[in-house]
DNA sequence: TTCATATATGCGAAATTTAATATATGTGAG
DNA sequence: CTCACATATATTAAATTTCGCATATATGAA
């Protein structure tokens, strides 16, 4: 994982949203995503694909939906990034976690 | 610090290796980093500035050079993801680190 | 098979970022 | 003051990224 590469990949609000809700959902669906992050399907798709493209995201289909999660062998240092983040800027993303978990309670998906 | 401006800063090879050897260097004046990162003149300044204007670097003029070091008001978090970065990717800036190690020895500057 | 839902991708336009060159500013020596 | 060196910035062009819209693919239900 180069260093530069995985940068460009949070230097989106977009992109480092939907990793930060990730890390702490553990995993999300893209529709939940969308919901979450109020975002129209082609734009959620793409930056997950790019994401999942960069080794950052793993995607596994269950039935209709598709869920993403951390990538499993994404390298320590950038995992500890990616927390350490989310740790300390939970203002940043706390109105799409708040919708995210509601939509996830209410078993939307 | 917005996390997405931060990771902005980073996302750009001339300045992730700029923060990185100032980090390790704990402090460089412009002349060294054009030479061990092999950057003209106004690039160079250009990205320093950019990183000054976000608050990640603090300059400090001294005669005829001036200094750059991470900004000490810099949150915890961040200043913690550049030394988790530069401590797990030695091989990314090896190179311009030992060239800047040699200037600064050599008392080019 | 057909349909509805969920997700992915192709493509040209718009926006943003980076670079290249020229030029300006600041400092100390003489 | 003048000059040389170190650094900063302005400006336009080039490269890259992001977006919007249309369309394609995949899955399960009927």
């Amino acid at each position: 994982m180069n260093p530069c590469k995985f940068y460009k990949c949070l230097a989106d609000d977009t992109r480092l949203k939907t990793i930060l809700l990730i890390a702490q959902a553990k995993e999300a669906c893209v529709c939940d995503l969308m919901t979450a992050l109020a975002l129209d399907q082609p734009k959620t798709s793409r930056h997950l694909a790019e994401l999942r493209k960069a080794g950052i995201l793993q995607d596994k289909r269950r039935g209709r939906w598709v869920f993403y999660k951390i990538h499993p062998d994404l390298p320590d240092w950038a995992i500890d990034v990616i927390h350490t983040t989310a740790r300390n800027n939970a203002t940043y993303f706390a109105d799409a976690l708040g919708t995210l978990k509601c939509c996830q309670l209410a078993d939307n998906c």
